[in-house]
RNA sequence: GGAGAGGUGUCCGAGUGGUUUAAGGAGCACGCUUGGAAAGCGUGUAUACGUUAAUAGCGUAUCGAGGGUUCGAAUCCCUCUCUCUCCGCCA
């Protein structure tokens, strides 16, 4: 959500910066709603106080048994009034609160102008791409081959797009999860939390995944709750309703959990492996800071997932997200891409998002600036750090060797029983 | 799943239709007092929106959430939700 302040102050110079993305919105019908609203909560207003005023009197001449014939009469024909007037307020404010929560966010001043992923712009690369002098297998294959993943069991179980690890690989999944906690924790000061997998709808709406993407998510109707398609929604939604103190921040979450999408719209997308699953796990960096950090703090982020790139010595690239490319809460997006040799591209990975405010003012969700002792909102960013599955598919892929056998990266050895290669049967 | 009791400010806690403008207490902040501290005394201590130059005033809303009754609701009615206790079931 955008601050209800702008819009009304600078409402043409929003409109600007939202059409970057392609999207536009519709001024008139906001500025004459807002005008209206304004004029009757104004009005609504005064007839409440003075409502309160001669109800109070009312009380008074009571309790010393007087006549109250003639202000209960004057209080009568303004109780007609006022019902009129707070029925259309609540009808326009409604109206006016839909039409802003569909409003994305404003994209950061240094995010790349474009239309779609090709205007994208990548800001570094890192590794070395692999060289193989033999032909070499997808994830997929390799998976099959070695008897460890199992995707006709999966179909069998559930549908298309889920999968079944086993042995060595299972293991290797869980190795690389447990490396990703554990290097956020020592060496980037994140705090592991654990939190439902299952959250109601206004924590999807605080972040901005309802109410307009309500099919990519798994819903359950019974309870009205909806599986989560990443951590961010509940991790972030634990500072909803605070009022933070300058030695709270930053937080710094990190938090492992499987992601559920129904990818809706995604049909004949990526059908082979596990690029885009149903449910994947990630493990995901949260971080709610005071304003004037988050950019440098994004950087950060960013360089925190990166970390883990680099120590599994897997090539990426780092992408800024053009206007018409970024996510609906993001300002400023950048992602992060890795080397799939099976594809030969860069496929993303981790996805780092600075939303400043739009976030935290859904949430209500602020600090005491000690400065002025004001409460202001705080500023959420978040990045995967990193998904799962996909990193699996890239050490598997980047990793093999002529036989099909998987080496094992060094830093993962630790949770692997200290072997270095995953051989076929 | 069954039965019962509850949800009031930073915290504890009073409040069953009208000087409640949410009592009282604790905590916290500032001041007075003191050689210093404690005690004592005094003052202040929510959030959001509107109006405003203003973090001054004033107005409005908020006592778990939403709706209703009423001139007037923390208080009465309805729906939902969460917490606690007992029983049942259960990893």
């Amino acid at each position: 959500m955008l601050d209800p302040q702008l819009i009304r102050n600078e409402l043409d110079s929003i409109a600007k910066a939202i059409e970057k993305r392609g999207t536009s919105i519709d001024i008139n019908s906001i500025k004459k709603n807002e005008d209206k609203r304004k004029a009757i909560q104004v009005k609504t207003e005064s007839l409440q106080a003075e409502r309160n005023l001669i109800s109070k009197e009312i009380g008074e001449l009571k309790a010393k048994n007087k006549n109250t014939e003639e202000l209960f009469n004057k209080v009568t024909s303004i109780k007609d009034q006022l019902d009129k007037n707070e029925e259309s307020l609540t009808i326009i404010q409604n109206e006016l609160n839909e039409l802003l929560i569909t409003i994305p966010n404003i994209p950061h001043n240094s995010v790349p102008i474009g239309k779609s992923s090709k205007d994208n712009q990548t800001i570094r690369e890192w590794g070395k791409k692999p060289t193989f002098d033999f032909n070499i297998n997808d994830h997929v294959d390799l998976g099959e081959s070695l008897g460890l993943i199992d995707f006709d069991s999966a179909t069998q179980i559930t549908s298309s797009r889920f999968v079944v690890m086993k042995g060595e690989i299972a293991r290797l999944h869980r190795a690389l999860i447990q490396f990703m906690l554990d290097t956020h924790i020592t060496k980037h000061c994140y705090e592991e939390i654990n939190v439902p997998y299952l959250v109601n709808t206004n924590s999807c709406t605080n972040t901005g995944q309802l109410p307009k993407f309500k099919e990519d998510l798994f819903y359950i109707e019974e309870q009205d709750f909806y599986l989560i398609p990443t951590a961010e929604i509940p991790v972030t939604n634990i500072v909803k309703d605070k009022i933070l103190g300058d030695e709270d921040l930053p937080i710094k979450y990190v938090c492992h959990t499987p992601c559920f999408r129904s990818e809706a719209g995604s049909y004949g997308k990526d059908t082979r492996g596990m690029i885009r699953q149903h449910q994947f796990e990630k493990v995901e960096l949260v971080q709610i800071v005071k304003p004037e950090n988050s950019y440098n703090v994004l950087e950060e982020l960013t360089l925190h997932a990166e970390s883990i790139l680099q120590k599994l010595n897997l090539p990426y690239r780092v992408v800024a997200l053009c206007t018409g490319d970024l996510g609906f809460a993001a300002a400023k997006t950048y992602d992060i891409e890795v080397w799939l040799p099976s594809q030969d591209m860069y496929r993303e990975i981790s996805s780092c998002s600075n939303f400043e405010s739009f976030q935290t003012r859904r949430m209500k969700a602020r600090w005491r600036n000690t400065v002025n002792n004001k409460t202001e909102l705080l500023h959420t960013l978040n990045g995967s750090g990193l998904a799962v599955g996909r990193t699996l598919i890239a050490v598997m892929e980047n990793y093999q060797t002529k036989n099909g056998d998987i080496i094992i990266p060094d830093v993962l050895r630790q949770y692997m029983r200290n072997e270095s290669i995953i051989k076929k049967p």
